[in-house]
DNA sequence: GCCGCCGGGGTGAGCGCTCACACGGACGCG
DNA sequence: CGCGTCCGTGTGAGCGCTCACCCCGGCGGC
């Protein structure tokens, strides 16, 4: 007779079926040694019986860890912040980890502050924030959280606060390795078409630049991310006057200019060279292909991983980074 | 003194310092209307006092109920199943639902198993699969859950299982609009270049086309989804004869396609017209601009979660779709 | 032959919350 | 003036699991 067709088997429904205590059950759940085989095989048995599963709720009760992270991430459609994400999953799954997602509209404090009550309250064992704006970073610093909390963000200049890690890409070098092929192509100066400069990729790429072409290079010129401000951008230095070099910050500002040039009869590279941010997917098929940096998402997302994972070993860790690296396409080529 | 520091603060905790019952707390947390406005506050002080977070894991336990959205997506890089994701998570987070994660590396039976199995323990309270291919659907099919299930694909065939719901934008249909589009401009048959057969989407884009293109048009081609197979076979058309009309499966073919043309000197659209699918970010700056079907992802999102509403509620939801839409940009349009 | 140890397993408490119910007082009504 | 009724609040049980501890029997050493 089905008493209760509304509750799910628990331990002990299985260990009557059999005959042992919960504990044994539970014994055999978490792999403990001192289990005799024969028994071992009657509880698993009963299990499989009942589609006994385990109620992590009351799991994460009693051992306080959830085996979750929770994630903070802009709800954006950018390449960078959605890839890290992925990046994250991937490397949040091989050991073992859960992610729980919470996008925000806004970085600021309010937003961050739910976001991380919600994850402190869910149990969750570390938290990750991708973080490009130097807003969020503050909001960050002003809560202390129990958790270990990972900045995933390549702002150099993190302020230095206990358990709050941070990981990335090394943007600067990235910027740098760039600006210097367009340099050494010998186009003369490179003009950076630089992202909001609230953003810490944008920041950094920036820096990056005016470390390699220097004082002496004309002043950067500031965008949005999307494609758009890169063909009114384009289109403008067409009827102002041609750089031969052009540095986005992005692949889609770039994408916005192969666009404007191809459609007032500018030849890329012959007339300006371009060079993109990202390798976003298709980047290789743009018209011309693209010279690009690109990111190692995976990486950075093992990094995440395994800094958290530092965390509670107790080990104390520096900020980390990953090298870029640069892509060298057509857009960027002088033809012989 | 701090007796425990290591536990942070309970109902019970808060309960003392204000002088109420847990109960009491309990009925403040939960909004209940038979509390004194002096009692409230007191309540409130304290948990402020305190920093008293309510342990989602507890309440779980008791309510059976998680607040969490289980979401199985592979782990792409494709343009579609990634903005599935992020259209999903801000439609959950408006109902107040949080999402959690689990990237599939393939869809057979026992991956989904796995995932499914994670999130039942964890007492979800619904299911949203992003499912592109055959085999995921069948492997769903054959897991009696306990929790609504939706299915999020184009699937005009998914089978009908009870609690299993099923939501997508309607390929079909913007796979007609797209070949009825180069119909209408004359150029004659149209090509298509379709995605991978076991992809749901690929499925039905094809069968658009072939309903308005009617059996006497030429065979379409299979292909991949990324635009490295657009390229390779443009390159191949060149070589071995161009036709009029493409309808390509997604925005990255016809991406492929467009640098394979461009490269060889060939004309768009006047040699070739070309079609995409998806929209994605920056095919308004292709070369030239690519005419494409937009989905709404964020309806998408939204009409996946008003159907586990449904689920709750006890409704039977047929299967619903969303219209696509058609976006005109030069790469399809006969030139004056 | 006694003691200690270890493998195998059981017992009970308690994690922090919600739910069902009890309870006292204020109030309305006949 | 007695009784029912509601408001505001307290009490206790129990959700399903793990942890600390206890218990029993067999085996080895002295």
């Amino acid at each position: 007779m089905m008493n209760s067709a509304a509750r799910p088997p628990a331990m002990s429904d299985v260990a009557a079926l059999a005959g042992v205590s919960h504990q044994t059950v539970s014994r055999v759940l978490n792999d403990h040694p001192s289990v005799r085989p024969e028994t071992r095989e009657r509880v698993t048995e009963a299990i499989l019986q009942l589609g006994y599963r385990r109620n992590s709720a009351a799991r994460t009760l009693v051992t306080r860890r959830s085996g979750t992270l929770g994630v903070v991430t802009p709800a954006t459609a950018l390449y960078g912040p959605t890839s890290t994400l992925v990046g994250l999953e991937e490397a949040a799954r091989v050991v073992g980890w859960f992610v729980s997602v919470a996008t925000i509209r806004q970085f600021d404090g309010d937003s961050m502050h739910t976001a991380l009550e919600h994850f402190l309250g869910q149990g969750v064992d570390g938290i990750a924030i991708i973080a490009p704006t130097t807003e969020v970073a503050q909001a960050i610093a002003a809560i202390a959280s129990p958790v270990p909390v990972v900045l995933i963000s390549s702002a150099s200049d993190v302020p230095p606060v206990p358990h709050l890690h941070a990981v990335g890409v090394d943007q600067r070098h990235g910027a740098r390795l760039a600006t210097q092929h367009l340099l050494d192509q010998g186009f003369g100066d490179v003009v950076h078409v630089a992202g909001p400069q609230d953003w810490f990729d944008a920041q950094d790429r920036l820096a990056g630049w005016r470390e390699v072409s220097g004082p002496g290079a004309p002043e950067h010129i500031e965008a949005g991310w999307d494609a758009a401000d890169g063909y009114e951008l384009g289109l403008r230095m067409v009827r102002g006057g041609l750089p031969r070099a052009i540095f986005a910050a992005n692949d889609q500002l770039a994408l916005g200019l192969l666009h404007a040039f191809w459609e007032k009869g500018v030849r890329v590279p012959d007339d300006v060279a371009v060079v993109g941010f990202d390798d976003e997917v298709g980047a290789a098929h743009y018209t011309p292909p693209l010279t690009t940096v690109r990111q190692d998402f995976g990486a950075l997302g093992r990094l995440a991983v395994g800094s958290l994972q530092a965390a509670f070993a107790g080990e104390d860790v520096a900020r980390q980074q990953i090298p870029a690296e640069l892509v060298v396409r057509a857009s960027s080529v002088r033809r012989a």
